[in-house]
This record gives structure tokens, C-alpha cells and sequence, in this order.
RNA sequence: GGGCGUGUAGCUCAGUUGGUUAGAGCACACGCUUGAUAAGCGUGUGGUCGACAGUUCGAGUCUGUCCACGCCCA
């Protein structure tokens, strides 16, 4: 007869394929016409808040697996805060101003854009934007993202746009803001000042020389007379050594170091100075083999001394600094405060002039002295040449070193001195109290501390100055009569208003006289004639000011935000320049906590790119696998350290993905007929081995919980992992099998085992939905089906707590032990199995044998469950010491062919069968449920009941 | 060149205050099952813990140097 009807197996309409692919639109479709992110604020909108502020991502190109990667992080964030009832709000934000979109819009206009107005530009450009924004946005909400999608954050509201100038205000008030001929990185092809953030370092050839730099005649008369009568007359030289040729116009000085000793070489028919720890390797490189060192000087004595530059009329002076090391070069160093950092911090202690005789194209201003017109590469050549016919150049090669270049246009920068507004970031100790700010926030991980704090304690003040069209303009006047900057709070004020009216547009649009209060008079020279700044807003600033922007601004947000979450180059970038306003203007770090995750690369460690075609997008990403399949693999990482991406790693999550999928899979099959408020058991009628199952269950409740509020998802991902596939698949449902399936359908005993499966089923749904966004959801649906009274959507629901009267210490030690038993059980039958001794585990009599006392009163206390825990026919436990004792137990396994017949019902293999002529095939326990079970679709047999 | 970080099986990760023969899951090989079945289960093969030196009775773990890679800066 054939039993199989009258198990009951499972069912259920959740595949066992995920077709995530297909299905996930579909259940966004769902969540966007429930509009479920407004549900679920709802929900907790009375609840403390939790405020992730999200970091605007550049509105420009498409979500690729580095910006993917950043906002799933927010988003699981977000959800688990959201399940543990917390309000969480999440205003989503782009970054709309800047270069990178000017430049696009520029190159796709061509010479369309000469008949263009600056203003008619700047509307193509928030065209772009816009484009960009609703591309990317689509491609967030594919990866599950929830947030106010519909109400975002754009830099380029109006609103936006007047709190930047609020806080510009609110700096200006405090005197933060001034302005001065400064220089800084220029790229003379795209004809900006470019910010620190904007340079990209790449190899770049350039000429290396050594050019000497002729004494005053008096030189060595100042030294001593002595000396000046040995050198007979013979001309004296300062031998520098540089790399930018061009820069030798706006000499004003040269540099060395106080603590080294320099030597006054003799060559042919001439002195030479340079440090004395270089001579050999100097002279060895330019290949003078007949010299002699004269005498030696101290740096120091040379301080103050002056000598002619070599080829412009101008006296410039000798000084000392720091930073001349003996690494490269001639322990000499030639100074151009107008064309270099370090220059121009000797430059402001020496009080030298700062010069920069080099226009916005780079090219050489009649100033110069020499090429006028000329752009500065170009003339590198030039002055070689000049200062060889002067007999200056003692040596030129072209070196290759590290150099910065644009970060659009990719081409080498100078450095040029013009005039730009700055924030002074000392200013009102400002610098002091950042970090202090900085202290009081939480970093994750640690190190960022370190990090943002040696970087905030080194940085110079803020250039905020651009000299571009598109982004929010710095509204300042200049006097047409005296040129005097106003800079007036007042008139800074009503730009304000105008702009949150108009935005900032206008001022592209109007003159001057139509931004500015009526009658305002120049403080210098009282004329009412005023002209517009043309410099914009570094977009840093902009997105620097997002705190009052947005997290202060909106009602529904609380400044400071909890949370920031970029990658770890933001420490430089957002978080460093949202932290300096927040600090000047508001005196407090505008988040508490600050986390930041690496960058994606390649398998093998290399920097992802683009045009080697390294760079996956989050929408190939998602039409191939899905987005869950993209969020395991976020979530299966460790995301402070670099993160290795590719196509391979990706598909490699769909296993443990399937792993999981299967298990809830067995835990709706085997519920189909469970009515939770009717059949769930209670705890003190459970099977020890169901007591057993909750413990694993509400220990990894805890420990969840915990990894996901430490922000270790992958911890996180690795105890769900293992829980499904450890604990319940290959243990629990295992041995589970049997009770389901053969046991009377509405037993006390199946009935137990379902309330388990139920409870872990709800638990591990809610924990796993932070995650697997759309899978949670979709299991969530068949779980609706067995209890309609739960929320509509897992999103809706909070996080199980995990309950201390269910973690039970001895019981999980208990198992430990038989799991170690049932190991090397399995090990022995595995044994045999390959000498074709034994089939199935289930047809194995089991002796276990120990001489150890504690261990054998133990095992035998378990006898009875043993048969059920190891799957075997029968199992005995006798106090004998054997053989050969396993390694790690005082045990020793013998393993037989059951002698008993099998049960054709049940498969196991049991003394009963065969004892029952009306099913001969049938053991005493399936015999007792064929015949007295009331479950209908039952097909009934009849037979008495014999024991 | 400087600051910060990382380097444990093919992949993703554990390795407590230094203490036996370095673990887990996946992948791979072989097998069991055919009542989770394009699933489930078991057994097994993989590592001179980036390299070298040092401290120590003992180092994946502490110290130093170096190498590789990433971020930030020069």
C-alpha cells in the first residue's frame, strides 16, 4: 500500500527559484502605490528620531557599485533603526553645482555656447542636473533603497541655495571671510582655482635644473675679508635646483636651511655654494670631477644677505626655512611666493613680495619681464635656453615625478597667485574648537578620528572662491569708484531673500543696483556705483552647509544629525567641511556619529576605473542578479576595509542567498496548516530539542541586534548565514523530518515542532529584512496567509526582542556535547558507507561505549533521544572503555547494519514492523496514526491495534 | 616622500589578555538521499597566517624593517 499519501509533507507556493530579477519591480510597484515609506514614518513618527543625514552624491552619471554601495548602507541603517521604532526620516540629496556639470554642458553646447548668456548656460546646466537626479534616483530605488524620494534635497533649490548664503552671512558676521592674492592650484586650461579635492597626482615630466644664482660682488667681503682676498674677485654662485623653470621670473628669494652647513666650492673660475652634505652628489651629477670644497658656512650666517636675480632687474634677499631638506636638489631652494605654498609661508614671514606674473591662461604677463604671452610650459624651454646662453645652467634632464593635475581636463596645474576669498580657519580659534568638536563624536571605526583630526590640524585656510558660472554666486560688490569690497551683512541679508524668492539665478539676470538694498553707499568713498563678484562658491561650501540646509531646516529633522556615512575620503571632504561651518556658525560638530566605509576595487586590490572597464553599474548589477543579491554582498563584508567587487564575487552570494531562501522555503512548507492562535504550544510543552532550537534562535536575536547597532553587518550576515544553515538545515530540520511528516497531523508533539518553526520564522523574517529587502517582503506575504492579523509588510513591523527566559546555558551545552557525539557518529557511518558495509544512516544500530563516568551518565540520560537526534535505527550507550577512543571525546563508536525491517511509512527501521498482519509493512507508531487520525484528506485503512 | 588603513585556505570571514596539531561557511573532490529534490545531508582535500628580523620557554597574536594595495596629502 502506499503510505506516502497519509505523510504529511510540506506546501507551499513559495519557489524555491527567487527570479528576484522579475519579482522585485513588482513588489516596488506594490510598496509605491501603498506608499509604504509614508506608512512606516507614520508608524513611528511619535518615537524618538533617528536622522541619518545623507551625503549628496553628484548629479552626474549613473549609480555605479561604489555609490550603490554607500547608499544600501544608509538604507539598511535606516531600516533596522526603523525596526527598532526609531523615527527615521531619510531626505535624499544631490549635489547639483559644480565644474564637472559646467564642463559637460559647455563641451555639449560647443560653440553654441558663445551666443549664450550666462544665466541661459546655467539653466542648461540645472537641466542636466535635473536629468542625472531622476536617472539616479530610479536606479537608488531599484536597490530597495527607501526615502522621501519624491521630496529630495537639491543644492540648487532655492532654499538651498539662501541658507548657503545665510551661513556665508553668519561667517562674514564673526570675520571669518576676507580676501587676498593668495596662490593656489590653477588649471589654466579650464581657467579655475581648483581646491585641494579637485587635484589628482600623476607622473609628469618635467626639466630638472641646476641654474646658478650670482652674489652681490660684496658677498664675501660680508663674510669675512680674509675670504673675499682669496677668492681673488672670481665670481660667487648660489646653485639652486628646480623643476618649474618658469617659475624663476617671480623669484624674490632663496631659501636654506639654518641647521645645515653649506661649502664654498672652487671650479674652474668660480665659487659655487651649495650644502655641504650634497657636494659630492651635486658634483657627481653635473659632472664636475675637478673641484675643491674652500671653506664651509653655516645657513644661518647667510640669513639676510641679498643678491641680484639672474636675469630680472630686482634685489632679493637670502632666507632661511625648515623646510629645505638634503633629499633632492642643492640644500638651496629657490622661492616664488606667488607660485607656491611653502613660498609663500616664507613669503608671509619674510615679508616678500608675491608675485605672479601669469595670467588665467597661463600665460606670461608683460610683467614677466621676459615672454610676454608666452604660456608658462612653453617658456620653460625659453628660459632654459636663455639661462644657457647666460652660462647660468650648469645642467638640464628631464626628470619624472609625481605632479598634480585637474581632476577634469587631467592636465598638469600651476600654481598661481590671484586674488580669492578665504575662510580663516584659526580665526576665533575656530580650527581649536573643531577639534575639540571632533572628540566628542563617536568614529567608526576608530581610526577616523586620528584621521580627520591630523588632516583638520594641517589644513590651510578654505579658499572658497571659484571662478566658474555654475553654483550659488558670492554676493559681493565692489565699489566701481574706489573698488572697494562690500562685504556688508545687511546687503548680504536681502541677497538672501532674494535668492529663497527667485534663487540665485538672478544674479546673473539683474545688475548690481537690482540685488542691493536702495542707497547703499560705499563705506570708502560713499559712491552708489557698485559691480557684481563674478567668483562663485566652491561646491563644498554648498554641500558643507547642508547641516542648515537641511537637517536644520526641515521640520521633520533634528540638527545635529546622528549619523553621517560616506567613504573614508570624505574625512578631507564633506565631513571636515561640514564640520568647520557647523563649528564656526553653530559651535557644535553637526553629527554625533560619523562612519565611513572603503573603497570598492578590483579582485585582484586595484583601484576600480572606468576605462578599464573594472567599474560595474548598480543597474548591470541588479538586471543580472537582483538587488538582494547586491545588498548580501554589501552585507557580507567588512566595509571599513577596502571592498573587492566584481561580476564573480557578486554571483557567488546567490549560494548563500539560495541557503537561506531554502530555509525559509522548509519553514512555510511545513506551517501550511499551522493556525498560530490556536496551535502555538507553550514553551513548557515543548520538546527539549524545540527548547533547544528557540535558545539558537533568541541567542542569535541578541547577537544580531548587537552587530547590527555596532554597525557589523557582516557579522551580522555571517550569524544568519550560519543559523540557516548550521543550526536549523543541516541539525534541527533534519531531525525534525520525522515529527513533521509522520506524526499525526494535529499531535501535540507536530504541533510543537510547527510552533518553533513558526516563531523562527517571524524572528528570522524581521531580522534578515533590513537586508534582503524584497525577499523579506515576499516570505512576509506567505506569512501573512498563516496570521492575517500581522502588519501588511515586514517593513511595518519592529525587530523581535529576544526573550532571557529562552536562552538557556545548560541545555546549549548539552546539545554541544551530542552534536560532538552525533559528528563522530556520522564520521563512522561515513566510514563503513565506503566500504559498502551500510547504506543510509537510518539502518545503523549505534553502540556508544565510554569508561568515563559523568560522560556515560550523560550520554545515557539521552539514550532515548539519541535514536531521534542521530537519525538511526537504534542507539545504546554501554560503560566499557574501547580501542580506540575518538580524539576529542572519551567515546568509541560501533556501528551495525540495523537488523530490524524499515517501516515503509516512516523509513525507520524498528522492531514493531512486520507485527501487524493488516499492515505488515507498518511500525506500532505509524500504525497508530493511520488508524486513529482524524484528518480528513486522511485515506483510511482499517486494522486493529495491536501491542 | 608623509599621514591613516589593510594583508589568515580559490572566495567571504573567525581567531579572546601571546599558550597544544590555525577555525567556520562557500567553492572543489567523493559519497548518501530522492518525503525541502534545478533542493537537502555527510566525509574529505586546501593555509610556511604578505616578507624578513627581533623579544619570549612559546608569536597569526607583541616590536622593528621591508613589500603589496587602498584612501588622503605633498
Amino acid at each position: 500500500m502506499d503510505y506516502q499519501k497519509t505523510l504529511n509533507l510540506p506546501q507551499t507556493d513559495f519557489s524555491m527559484k527567487a527570479d528576484l530579477v522579475k519579482k522585485e519591480p513588482l513588489i516596488r510597484q506594490k510598496w509605491e502605490k501603498e506608499d509604504l515609506y509614508h506608512q512606516i514614518l507614520k508608524k513611528n513618527q511619535d518615537n524618538p528620531k533617528y536622522i541619518l543625514h545623507d551625503g549628496p552624491p553628484y548629479a552626474n552619471g549613473d549609480v555605479h557599485c561604489g555609490t550603490a554601495l554607500n547608499k544600501i548602507l544608509k538604507d539598511i541603517v535606516v531600516k533596522f533603526k526603523t525596526m527598532q521604532g526609531y523615527s527615521t526620516p531619510f531626505v535624499p540629496g544631490w549635489d547639483c553645482h559644480g565644474m564637472p556639470i559646467e564642463h559637460r554642458v559647455m563641451t555639449q553646447l560647443g560653440n553654441k555656447a558663445r551666443s549664450l548668456t550666462k544665466s541661459q548656460i546655467r539653466d542648461e546646466c540645472e537641466k542636466y542636473a535635473r536629468k542625472y537626479i531622476g536617472i539616479q534616483r530610479q536606479q537608488f530605488k531599484a536597490l530597495g533603497v527607501f526615502a522621501d524620494w519624491e521630496r529630495p534635497y537639491l543644492t540648487l533649490d532655492f532654499s538651498y541655495e539662501s541658507a548657503v548664503i545665510e551661513v556665508f552671512r553668519d561667517l562674514v558676521k564673526q570675520n571669518y571671510i576676507y580676501r587676498k592674492l593668495k596662490p593656489i592650484h590653477w588649471c589654466m586650461y579650464c581657467e579655475t582655482a581648483l581646491a585641494e579635492a579637485e587635484l589628482e597626482y600623476a607622473d609628469e615630466t618635467s626639466p630638472s635644473i641646476y641654474v646658478k644664482f650670482p652674489t652681490a660682488p660684496t658677498f664675501a667681503q660680508v663674510l669675512s675679508k680674509k675670504l673675499d682676498k682669496q677668492l681673488k674677485g672670481l665670481p660667487v654662485s648660489f646653485l639652486i635646483w628646480t623643476t618649474t623653470p618658469w617659475t624663476l621670473p617671480a623669484n624674490v628669494a632663496i631659501a636654506l636651511n639654518p641647521t645645515f652647513e653649506y661649502a664654498l666650492i672652487k671650479t674652474n673660475n668660480e665659487y659655487l655654494i651649495i650644502a655641504l652634505g650634497l657636494v659630492e652628489k651635486v658634483m657627481d651629477i653635473i659632472g664636475y670631477k675637478n673641484y675643491k670644497v674652500i671653506t664651509k658656512i653655516n645657513g644661518s650666517q647667510l640669513e639676510g644677505l641679498t643678491y641680484k636675480h639672474p636675469f630680472v632687474n630686482r634685489t632679493c634677499q637670502i632666507i632661511l626655512a625648515d623646510y629645505v631638506r638634503l633629499e633632492d636638489g642643492t640644500g638651496i631652494v629657490h622661492i616664488a611666493p606667488g607660485h607656491g605654498e611653502e613660498d609663500y609661508e616664507s613669503g608671509l614671514k619674510y615679508n616678500l613680495p608675491v608675485i605672479s606674473p601669469v595670467d588665467r591662461s597661463g600665460r606670461f604677463t608683460s610683467s614677466a619681464g621676459i615672454f610676454p604671452g608666452m604660456q608658462v610650459f612653453d617658456a620653460d624651454e625659453e628660459i632654459c635656453r636663455m639661462l644657457k646662453d647666460k652660462g647660468l645652467l650648469l645642467l638640464r634632464k628631464d626628470i619624472v615625478h609625481s605632479y598634480p593635475h585637474c581632476w577634469r581636463c587631467k592636465k598638469p596645474v600651476i600654481f598661481r597667485a590671484t586674488e580669492q576669498w578665504f575662510i580663516a580657519v584659526d580665526n576665533n580659534s575656530a580650527r581649536q574648537k573643531a577639534l575639540k568638536e571632533i572628540k566628542k563624536v563617536k568614529w567608526v571605526p576608530d581610526w577616523g578620528e586620528a584621521r580627520i583630526s591630523s588632516m583638520l590640524g594641517t589644513r590651510p585656510d578654505w579658499c572658497i572662491s571659484r571662478q566658474r558660472n555654475w553654483g550659488v554666486p558670492i554676493p559681493v560688490f565692489y565699489c566701481t569708484r574706489c573698488n572697494e569690497a562690500l562685504l556688508d551683512v545687511a546687503v548680504i541679508d536681502s541677497i538672501k531673500e532674494i535668492f529663497r524668492k527667485e534663487g540665485a539665478n538672478v544674479w546673473f539676470r539683474r545688475a548690481a543696483g537690482e540685488l542691493m538694498p536702495k542707497d547703499t553707499k560705499c563705506p570708502k568713498c560713499s559712491s552708489t556705483e557698485f559691480a557684481k563678484e563674478n567668483d562663485i562658491f566652491d561646491v563644498w561650501f554648498e554641500s558643507g552647509s547642508s547641516f542648515r540646509a537641511v537637517v536644520a531646516e526641515y521640520p521633520d529633522l533634528l540638527f545635529p544629525a546622528d549619523l553621517y556615512l560616506e567613504g573614508t575620503d570624505q574625512h578631507r571632504g564633506w565631513f571636515q567641511l561640514s564640520l568647520l561651518p557647523s563649528v564656526m556658525t553653530r559651535s557644535i560638530a553637526p553629527f554625533k556619529t560619523v562612519l565611513t566605509h572603503g573603497f570598492v576595487k578590483t579582485p585582484e586590490g586595484d583601484k576600480i576605473s572606468k576605462s578599464r572597464g573594472t567599474l560595474l553599474l548598480s543597474d548591470e548589477m541588479v538586471s543580472k542578479v537582483g538587488a538582494d543579491i547586491v545588498r548580501l554582498w554589501i552585507s557580507s563584508i567588512n566595509f571599513t576595509d577596502d571592498i573587492p567587487i566584481s561580476m564573480e564575487i557578486l554571483t557567488e552570494k546567490a549560494d548563500p542567498y539560495r541557503k537561506i531562501r531554502n530555509t525559509f522555503r522548509f519553514l512555510l512548507g511545513n506551517l501550511y496548516d499551522f493556525e498560530p492562535e490556536k496551535d502555538t504550544a507553550r514553551y513548557e510543552k515543548l520538546w527539549e530539542i524545540d527548547k533547544w532550537a528557540l535558545n539558537k534562535l533568541h541567542r542569535l536575536i541578541t547577537d544580531v541586534t548587537k552587530y547590527y547597532d555596532d554597525f557589523e553587518f557582516y557579522k551580522v550576515f555571517k550569524e544568519i548565514h550560519n543559523f540557516c544553515i548550521i543550526e536549523m538545515s543541516a541539525f534541527y530540520f533534519d531531525i525534525l523530518k520525522d515529527r513533521l511528516y509522520t506524526f499525526a497531523k494535529t499531535s501535540v508533539d507536530r504541533k510543537s515542532a510547527q510552533s518553533v518553526l513558526y516563531e523562527v520564522l517571524l524572528s528570522l523574517t524581521k531580522l534578515v529584512a533590513p537586508i534582503l529587502v524584497f525577499s523579506a517582503e515576499e516570505i512576509w506575504g506567505h506569512v501573512l496567509s498563516l496570521n492575517p492579523k500581522l502588519d501588511r509588510s515586514v517593513h511595518l513591523t519592529n525587530l523581535p526582542k529576544a526573550d532571557e527566559n529562552k536562552i538557556n546555558n545548560k541545555l546549549e551545552e548539552n546539545y554541544q556535547k551530542i552534536i560532538s557525539v552525533r559528528s563522530e557518529v556520522t564520521r563512522e557511518i561515513e566510514n563503513l558507507r565506503n566500504q559498502d558495509k551500510l547504506g543510509a544512516t537510518i539502518e545503523a544500530d549505534v553502540k556508544l561505549f565510554t569508561d568515563d563516568a559523568s560522560f556515560f551518565e550523560f550520554l545515557k540520560s539521552y539514550e532515548k533521544d539519541l535514536q531521534m537526534i542521530l537519525k538511526v535505527s537504534s542507539v545504546q550507550v554501554i560503560k566499557k572503555a574501547q580501542a580506540m577512543p575518538t580524539e576529542k571525546l572519551q567515546l568509541s563508536v560501533e556501528i551495525s547494519k540495523s537488523k530490524y525491517q524499515k517501516c515503509s511509512r516512516c523509513w525507520n527501521y524498528t522492531e514493531s514492523v512486520g507485527r501487524y498482519p493488516a499492515h505488515p509493512g507498518l511500525c506500532c507508531r505509524c500504525l497508530k496514526v493511520i488508524t486513529t487520525d482524524p484528518d480528513p484528506d486522511f485515506i483510511g485503512a482499517s486494522g486493529q491495534i495491536n501491542t
